[in-house]
Formats: structure tokens, C-alpha cells, sequence
RNA sequence: GUGCCUGUAGCUCAAUGGCAGAGCACUUGACUGUGGAUCAAGGUGUUGUGGGUUCGACCCCCAUCAGGCACCCCA
């Protein structure tokens, strides 16, 4: 026992029922893509570490990536996010998609940092991509896949939101502010930070970054104006569109969401659990006009989001929202009576799955009860007997599990009645 | 990288500085051709590791390792 090495820190261990779990969400997110249109891709998970040093931060890069030398002494690093790959592989073939694109990804990713509630350094990540469309009105079918996500999964719009804003809007409110462009940033920090911080603190760090009193106080009126994206044509259309693809109840304006994330450049957006839980984003994004570009493509408009499979599950769990799944894919047993009697199980066994049920055979003789108190564990809904008695007559035995009724019938129609009992 | 908290049976946790325990789980039986419920019986520990204080340490002190939570950053 002692030992035994364990697992490496920030990783989970995925059991069957966790399995369950991430399929689960990864089926949701394929449904989700997939009725809009969008196609299924994925990148490399292990890319150069200089892919990374232009576009995503510092941060994320020196400190959080997992890095090594691979046996050629190059720098590699397994994959900590996927817009960096997106906008690669789009460049290379940039003439050759069709355009607009709509593209989906689920898989997994690395961070090297602190793991603690909601976060971990390997998670799976489900990224949505809207590429060649400039508008608000792709904006909003963005947040409409995310709205029917979440929806799909059974958090109702009193639940879970997705929080709207402009980065274009703010900035031209920090300018009416007289706040210059280089100090955009900072005070984008500054609003991001406030939900975290106490008010005193707040302000405090607001005058270390340089706010006078009164632009402090137009920050403040600001921050609480939730009539302010009616002055913006951009976010009229938006919430236009996103009435009119029937989701409007999941989203609301919320001028406090600006994301750190530096390559936005207009709609901003964050979806999170309006029932306490957890006080992290479900999910992320925006729109990121000037990414391709900067890696070496064609200007291209783009929008995009993305959702780690962590902070969404422990808001399931605890929401209670994650349907039973039947520990086994297989909801029939059939026993083995004793050692003269286990060939032909194994031959009964193969007949009905010829007959397309899925089926397992205990795998040697054993006592009946222990056979099926391991059906009634593995969640398994009809037992199938044939001992001496039914063999002799030609017949099977089906117990019904769920209300512990059983049947006798002929051998050549267990294959049906099995059918008929599962619905 | 910073701060706080926690390490005791397979799991969840007790134990004033004085004999290491309970519940759950597990195995067996009551029930040798039928699961869940009930009852009975069964055994499991280098108290994370290394040192120190003490007549005596799960308990106090130091170090170390591991884990959790918050910050940072972000999905």
C-alpha cells in the first residue's frame, strides 16, 4: 500500500460514473454546436511554446503552461488554450473554408497552477468559433449556443445568465471620462476586480490607478447603469437578434464584465451560476476581430467562447441536475446455474445479443443471490435464469428487477419478451 | 508566486497529554433456485513522514511531504 504512487496533482480520475459525467456534457455541447451547424475539429494537444508568446498572456505562457524540452531539445507544451491553434490551422487554408465558419471543439487542456474548487491542471474544454461575420447579430447566435446549452442541461434563466458588454461602448465611456487609452487596461482591471473586492479596498486601488474623485464617481454611476446599452447600436442589435433566436430571458446587460482576456474587441460576454455554488465564469467569450491578423493571416472577424467541463459539473452536482446514469450499458444479466449449465449461458447469452440486447453473462457459477445482488449494483433491470427445470422444458426464467415480477417463456422468444420488458 | 486550514481503518470522522474508537462499506450467516430491507457475527491501523518536549504524544513544538480553500490568473 505505501507504496502505491498517486495521481499527479490537478488531475482527476475519471470512474465510470465520472466518465458518465463527461460524456454526458460533451453530448449536451455536441448537440448544442451541432444544432446551429457548427462542424466538429480539434487541434494538436502538444504545440510549440512560441505559438503561445504572441497573442495569450504573459501569465499564461511563463507560469501556467506545462513546458519541455521534447528529445530534439525543443520547447513544447501541452496545449492551455485552443484559440492560438484556431487561428493557425485558419490561416494556413485561409483561402480555401468556406466562409462563414462555424467550428466546435471538445477536448482537453493543461494549466500549471493552484488547483482548488473549480479549477484543475487537466480539464476539458468545449470551444465554439464563429468566423468571416463581423455583426451583432453573430454575436448573439454565439450567446444563443450558449443559452441553449445551459438550457439543455436544466439550469432555467433564474439559475444561470450569460452577462453581456462592449468593450467599444467602454472604451468610449472611459474616453468621455477623460480617461486616457493607456490607462484603459488598468482600469479594465479595475472593473473586473470590483465583484472580488471590498468597496474601501476599491476605491482605493481606483486612485492608485490614477482615478480622480469625479472620475471615480462617473466610473461608479457607470458601473451601475443598466439602461446603458441602449445608447449602443451594437448591443440594441445584439439583444434584438438574441429576442428573436428565443433566449432573451438567459441574457442581460451587466457593464461590470470585461474580461482579462486582451485580444477582445467588442462584444464581451460570461455565463455564471446565479445560485450561489460557485462564484466562477461557466463560460467565456467574445468577439476577437483582429486575431488572425496578428498571427501572420488576413484580417478576419471572429467571435468565439468557451467552457471548461469543471465549474459547470460542480454547478450541476450541486444543483442536482445530473440525470441517473446506469452504472452498466448493459441492463441484462443472465446467470450461470452451476458448471454443467455454463456453456449453454454463454450460448443463451450470445443469442440475445445476436437479437441486439446488451447483455452480460456472469462469468463463472456462483450462487443466485450473488448473482443478483451484482445485477441489482450494476443497476441492471432484467435477470435471465435457466437452470436444470427450464432447460428441460425449453424455457428461461426473466425477472423484472424494477418491480420483481418474473416470467417464464420459451427460449426462442426470450430475445422479445426481454425487448418488450426494457420498453 | 502569497496566505489560511487539514492529514487517524477502504470511505466519512471521533478520541482532557493517560488502553486508538464509531458509522458507512466489505465478508459470512439467518435465506443451499432469486437482488434491495432487517438482524447477527467477523478484522482492518507503522495516527502522512522525520525529529524534539514529556514518566507518557493522535494531541504540544520544529521540519518535511501531501491535500483542500482563498488570492493571482482564468474555462
Amino acid at each position: 500500500m505505501k507504496t502505491t504512487i498517486p495521481a499527479v496533482k490537478g488531475t482527476r480520475e475519471f470512474y465510470p460514473e465520472q466518465m458518465a459525467v463527461r460524456n454526458y456534457l460533451a453530448e449536451k455541447a455536441r448537440q448544442a454546436a451541432e444544432a446551429f451547424g457548427y462542424q466538429e475539429w480539434d487541434g494538436p494537444f502538444l504545440e510549440k511554446i512560441d505559438l503561445y508568446a504572441a497573442k495569450s498572456g504573459e501569465e499564461l505562457v511563463k507560469e501556467q503552461s506545462f513546458v519541455f524540452q521534447d528529445r530534439g531539445g525543443e520547447l513544447v507544451t501541452l496545449r492551455p488554450e485552443l484559440t492560438p491553434s484556431l487561428a493557425r490551422m485558419i490561416a494556413a487554408r485561409q483561402n480555401e473554408l468556406v466562409y462563414p465558419l462555424r467550428w466546435w471543439s471538445f477536448g482537453p487542456f493543461w494549466r500549471y497552477e493552484r488547483p482548488q474548487k473549480g479549477r484543475s491542471r487537466e480539464f476539458f474544454q468545449w470551444n465554439v468559433d464563429m468566423l468571416g461575420v463581423a455583426s451583432p447579430e453573430a454575436d448573439a447566435e454565439l450567446i444563443a449556443v450558449a443559452a441553449t446549452f445551459l438550457k439543455s442541461v436544466g439550469l432555467k434563466p433564474q439559475e444561470a445568465r450569460l452577462f453581456v458588454n462592449n468593450r467599444r461602448l467602454m472604451d468610449a465611456r472611459f474616453d468621455a471620462l477623460d480617461i486616457p487609452p493607456e490607462n484603459r487596461l488598468a482600469v479594465s482591471n479595475l472593473v473586473d476586480r470590483r465583484a472580488k473586492m471590498k468597496p474601501e479596498a476599491w476605491e482605493a486601488y481606483a486612485a492608485e490607478v490614477g482615478l480622480g474623485p469625479a472620475q471615480l464617481d462617473g466610473l461608479k454611476s457607470l458601473l451601475a447603469d443598466k439602461d446603458l446599452w441602449k445608447t449602443w447600436e451594437e448591443l440594441v442589435r445584439l439583444f434584438e437578434a438574441v429576442e428573436a433566436l428565443g433566449v432573451r430571458d438567459y441574457v442581460e446587460f451587466d457593464p461590470n464584465i470585461v474580461r482579462g482576456l486582451l485580444y477582445y474587441t467588442g462584444t464581451v460576454f460570461e455565463a455564471f451560476d446565479l445560485t450561489g455554488g460557485v462564484r466562477r465564469a461557466i463560460l467565456g467569450g467574445g468577439r476577437y476581430d483582429n486575431l488572425l491578423a496578428d498571427v501572420g493571416g488576413e484580417p478576419l472577424a471572429g467571435v468565439g467562447f468557451a467552457m471548461g467541463d469543471v465549474v459547470i459539473g460542480i454547478v450541476l452536482e450541486e444543483r442536482g441536475l445530473l440525470p441517473p446514469f446506469p452504472p452498466t450499458p448493459a441492463p441484462v444479466l443472465v446467470t450461470v446455474f452451476d458448471a454443467s449449465r455454463w456453456l449453454d449461458s454463454l450460448r443463451l447469452a450470445a443469442e440475445l445479443r445476436r437479437a441486439g440486447l446488451n447483455v452480460t453473462c456472469y462469468p463463472e457459477p456462483a450462487k443466485l443471490p450473488r448473482q443478483f445482488k451484482f445485477a441489482d449494483r450494476m443497476g441492471m433491470r432484467v435477470v435471465v435464469v435457466c437452470g436444470p427445470d427450464e432447460a428441460a422444458a425449453g424455457q428461461v426464467t426473466l425477472k423484472n428487477l424494477a418491480d420483481g415480477t418474473q416470467v417464464q417463456v420459451s427460449r426462442a422468444e426470450a430475445a422479445e419478451s426481454i425487448h418488450s420488458m426494457l420498453g
